[in-house]
DNA sequence: ACCTGAACACCGTTCAAGT
DNA sequence: ACCTGAACACCGTTCAAGT
């Protein structure tokens, strides 16, 4: 049993090490660091400290700095709710698990550039959640050799939103630059408020029609 | 004139500097490193090296490495076609300029996570192909207000894509864990061949299937 | 087997000094 | 106004030495 609130849920097994450290105690210790410093405050000298420890000693235990970050990683993914593929029709499965996955990553963008170079293997979390969805895929009726390609696309699209959401409100204001392009800066004024609603006006825009196109091609 | 080939296509006006650097001359030749060394290859003391000068003269044209990157990620989008747009059927245009714009933001990974965080100020090529788009969207019909979060949805699974492009083939092999996730392994197994073809085929379900569904949004 | 302490090979950036 | 040279404050990582 772990600490109450412990981020870090599903154990793994195995003979427990002689030392201090342990991939456990590294990933919850890069957790915490990353959540009252966020990505920058990441480095391996505050993650030893962190853990009373030398640098150095980081090293007997991961590879480099990139194993911490898939480490990271995995357990990011364990937050993301996909427990609508169980039961709930297709579309709602996907538009629930959509919009928590986009949250959870929205809140740690620097993992995006490190999933997408990142094998699966040795990342039990990340791998409960594509059995579940692919479950759930399967469920609905959907041939297996297109499930792939559907998820895919969908976490391609999640993933791009994620970034939007960290985006300046600013983004589109071009300045002074404004009249050499009058119709795109007039489709970016009649666009209302904030960032964040504007970013969710995109995300369901772009995840409606995901869905419904998703529909239209499997009845093809 | 510039010299025959050159990626900068639009010079800035403004007069000249007097000294030997400028943001155009800096702005080729990191692309010029990042096209023989690749991104890791961009450090600010290899871009001095290669203009001839050391590298706290660069500090006197460019604020920062982050601002030399949004030179460099200007004109890179410069490489994007949306020529469609003026011409082309809106479905026809959208696709030949997704394609595109994937591309060159896969052989540019490493840019995805500035333009997130970039304002469009100061950045023309990227303002004109805004326009163009826009310009595209009001010719089939597009209410102004819906046209920024479709641009938007798009270019976010564009970009999510462009990430995919670049994964390891290797990605879903969920090695000794495989047998506890069947239904997944199984659906990874079928799905065929090289990486290359299988994120092409991801890309083309999920940009179809976002063509559908916003024309099928768009007549509601 | 695991940890410490010192060192290495880089980074981006600053700044006084020159022209 | 622009460039040089030296320095600064970091990085991640390695490795001999200890237990």
């Amino acid at each position: 049993m772990g600490t109450v609130g412990s981020p870090v849920s599903r154990r793994r097994a195995g003979r427990p090490p002689r030392g201090v450290l342990s991939r456990d105690l590294i990933t919850d210790a890069a957790l915490g660091l990353i959540a009252s410093q966020g990505y920058e405050g990441l480095t391996m000298a505050a993650l030893a400290h962190r853990l009373r420890v030398a640098p150095s000693a980081l090293y007997n235990h991961a590879e480099s700095k990139q194993e911490v970050l898939r480490w990271v990683e995995d357990q990011v993914m364990a937050q993301v709710d996909f427990s609508d593929f169980a039961e709930a029709p297709w579309d709602e499965a996907v538009r629930s698990w959509a919009w928590s996955y986009r949250g959870v990553f929205a809140a740690h963008a620097p993992l995006i550039s490190v999933i997408a170079v990142l094998p699966v293997t040795g990342a039990p979390e990340t791998l409960a959640m594509y059995e579940a969805v692919t479950q759930g895929f399967l469920r609905a009726g959907w041939p297996e050799d297109r499930i792939i390609p559907a998820i895919v696309a969908l976490e391609s699209f999640i993933f791009g939103s994620a970034f939007d959401v960290a985006a300046p409100e600013d983004i589109f204001e071009s300045g002074s630059l404004g009249p050499d392009y009058p119709l795109f800066t007039a489709a970016v004024r009649v666009r209302g408020s904030s960032q964040a609603d504007s970013a969710d006006a995109a995300f369901t825009i772009g995840l409606e029609a995901l869905i419904i196109g998703l529909k239209a091609q499997l009845a093809t």
